[in-house]
DNA sequence: ACTTGTCTGTTGCAATTGCAACAAAAGGAG
DNA sequence: CTCCTTTTGTTGCAATTGCAACAGACAAGT
């Protein structure tokens, strides 16, 4: 049985979902790891659903390098950049990382209305704009830490934001290796580290392993 | 009369748009140039489309550093990343530019079904949609270029995006000042116009006013 | 235990960038 | 036209960053 627990069909029951999904002709395919799933230009007017596995979406720039747009995980959406114009310059591909089942939905089927005018089908459009509007913070915020221009200061607005993020009372932790930090800043590896080590020193940054604590009181960090 | 040509009532005639207005309990105000329009913690589950004038979304960071977010111009609509979840370091504030007109709908006036089930609510939906995926775009876009490491290689990239965006035929045009422009790519502006200068000097970029082109082969930018 | 590969941490050196200061040019307002 | 403000363009100097190279730590597989 198909488990549609997912973001887009979030509250809504698994009968309603069903219903949904024939009434949407969704189309439902399985991918090897590896495998090429689309290329952004052909990929316009579709949404893809994660129902296991998950899938990287990746950009190669002219020069071949790779840079890792998003990872979809299961029960997660891709192709809600629908009108993604990409640059000529580059290509843009989505990858099984895993094995994987993706279910294919046209946008269409879920902007209009069905006679019904049910309930759920407003859910899912809810869900919808839910998640690209979540896609939009996460950018902004990634924005936010690219503007800063030293590496000391991109690092503590990335660590604040995870910060913010913690739950009370547990301690912050970063989802990536120095390595994949240093990616995801846009900074030189080796620079980031001397800038780490230094704070350690400095102790305005406790770090060990992921888990890390930061000491700092922006009131005092600059400017009266 | 109330002028409704804008890109979320877009593909929908007067008459329909004024029967929706009507049904989203929609709310008209006017603001003063340099009145305060909302701050967005308040701001979670309204849009706010420009009827005329135009808007700044702003950032203020601890250090009282003002950012320009976004600006939105007349037809453009605004709060479609209405769960910004503002770090509580930072403050977000919407002001009006120039005197201006807004008109507010509630976020699930859009989403929900009406009775009718009528054609003309799933064109705003699907505006919508269309609206925040641009603005995903628009943000992407930016990543692309601040993930640059060097001034030469983010003035490039953005340069090479607005070629992208100009008609065949019409001369590439950017849409800041210099000084504006360093900040749009995050970096110091004596260090940008250095960089222009010596580009200019090696012939890889003319520019005249904020006319410019770019003559660089990618392929034998780098590598092989 | 040994090999292999990736990640961490350090350092010297060269190149780039930010900063500050200044002069020239270009707009805008009266 | 003149004054005033903003923008452009340039430069020297100091600080930061990228790069390359290396050694140690750690993890996974055999």
């Amino acid at each position: 049985m198909m488990q549609l627990d997912n973001v887009l069909f979030k509250g809504i029951n698994q009968e309603d979902c069903l219903r949904m999904v024939t009434c949407f002709n969704a189309d439902c395919r399985r991918y090897k790891a590896g495998a090429f799933i689309a290329e952004f230009g052909e990929f316009t007017d579709r949404l893809g659903i994660i129902l296991s596995g998950n899938v990287v979406i990746v950009r190669y720039d002219i020069n071949g390098v790779r840079t890792i747009i998003e990872s979809v995980e299961k029960g997660g959406v891709f192709g809600t950049f629908f009108t993604y114009n990409i640059l000529r310059r580059n290509s843009v591909e989505i990858i099984a990382e895993k094995d994987c089942e993706v279910m294919f939905v046209h946008r269409s089927e879920i902007t209009k209305r069905c006679e019904q005018a049910c309930q759920c089908h407003s859910q899912v459009v809810e869900n919808l704009l839910k998640i690209m509007s979540e896609n939009i913070v996460r950018l902004n915020q990634r924005i936010d830490v690219l503007s800063q221009r030293s590496i000391e200061e991109r690092l503590i607005s990335y660590l604040e934001i995870v910060e913010d993020k913690t739950p009370e009372g547990k301690t912050p932790q970063i989802p990536f290796s120095t390595t994949a930090l240093s990616d995801y800043l846009c900074v030189n590896r080796s620079a980031l580290q001397r800038q780490i080590s230094k704070m350690k020193e400095a102790g305005t940054l406790t770090i060990s392993k992921r888990k890390f604590r930061l000491n700092i009181n922006r009131d005092d960090h600059n400017v009266s």
